[in-house]
DNA sequence: GATCTCACTTTGATGAGTCAAAATAAATCT
DNA sequence: AGATTTATTTTGACTCATCAAAGTGAGATC
């Protein structure tokens, strides 16, 4: 019986359950959805009961919850919008890249599947947005590749700055203050799991610490 | 005591007590503004006493409600909003003019000011949106200068359309068939109140005939 | 001026989405 | 295995925005 009308809590419930599900069919503990949705576990328990009911998601009782085909689509639709919004604010618009991730949070949930053709057809139909994170296609293709972090690469060794899988803003003005965005080439010189500190050099740069907490959210993949 | 977070239907009642009370401060009644949002009118009722409570409206029971400073400058802000992203979605994305309004109808509640002062600077700061309709400026001037119409407007002499004050899929689409558009030269060569029937003639075309009340809806300034 | 009419208001109920706090089941730890 | 911790579900209540239907008042009509 899933309406055809997806208000913007549904929405929001569907897009969270497909990020914490890692793109997969992870189940998502209820738990971790309530702490990303930010309300109490008990309102995800019913939320969750009627997005089962409508045939957009399972619910398995006290294990968790996964998208159904049809909740995986308006999720990924979603976070189609979400994406391309913050690639225009971005690109057209000059915005800071900090600030995106915060207004492509209405925006997304406003925004016609008309408005977001042409959205996309002037920007080019890019892949992925500012921060890296990949662009569904309208198809509802999602291309979730398998990364390396600055936590995890190999020492020594030039890698290409891919993808900041971390959208608070605090975090990503830290990154901009060190030049650490998609693209950025960088070489990781030391890695103290012990201290829990990651250092590393921007090419010419001097070095620059980071927590292996920090470093792990910055996706990278080896130079040419 | 106004919260300073209008919700969606706040922002929606502002702005047609904005709209209805003909940019003034002119009394709009309750079944108006039932009629403008499409609800029953005991539910206006109940709503326009609590934006009193709040101080954006003041209620004058049975006789109808009209917006206070502080109503206003959020209904002018809601109103410019939406003529901005009209614009843009025009101008920029290429839209069709019969669309837009229903697009902006949604986004006009989701957009930040911040973003609504960088796509003011990407349009270059338009007066009025396609529609003819004015833009009001960030400080809340509205230019709602007194127009003649098509329905009024002296015969046999030449007049740019100036703006059309009908926001209706249908209207807008036959408007645009035949060319009646802001900026449009044309002159009207007769017109018959009985029968409620204008006709009127674009510079070198065949006449066009318009119910009397298609004329009233569209506003006019002689040329040159 | 008494009545009638229509606009407006009141009242009671509903659905969506939420919280607080009590109840329960599952997992973990001796 | 029994006890404790932790995640999840249940229950009851609340807010916002709405409707249906009954009640009321102000101005129009005779």
């Amino acid at each position: 019986m899933s309406a055809d009308v997806a208000t913007i809590a549904v929405e929001n419930y569907l897009k969270h359950v497909l990020l914490l599900s890692d793109g997969g069919e992870d189940l998502v503990p209820m738990g971790a959805l309530a702490a990303a949705l930010a309300v109490v576990p008990g309102t995800v328990t019913t939320m969750v009961k009627a997005l089962d009911d409508d045939g957009l998601v399972e619910h398995l009782p006290r294990h968790g919850v996964r998208l159904t085909p049809a909740g995986r689509r308006v999720a990924l639709n979603v976070l189609r919008k979400h994406r391309l919004v913050e690639t225009f604010l971005v690109n057209v618009l000059k915005m800071d890249w900090s600030k995106v991730h915060h207004e492509a949070e209405r925006l997304e949930h406003a925004i016609s599947d008309e408005v977001l053709d042409r959205l996309d057809d002037l920007l080019g139909h890019p892949q992925n947005d500012p921060h890296g994170d990949p662009i569904p296609s309208r198809q509802g293709k999602l291309n979730s590749q398998a990364y390396a972090t600055l936590a995890t690469c190999l020492l020594e060794r030039t890698q290409r700055i891919v993808r900041i899988t971390e959208q608070s803003e605090e975090f990503l003005r830290f990154a901009e203050q060190d030049g650490l965005q998609p693209g950025t080439i960088v070489r990781v010189t030391e890695r103290n799991l012990a201290a829990g500190l990651v250092t590393l050099r921007k090419s010419a740069g001097r070095p620059i610490a980071l927590s292996v907490a920090a470093a792990g959210k910055i996706l990278v993949e080896p130079e040419k």
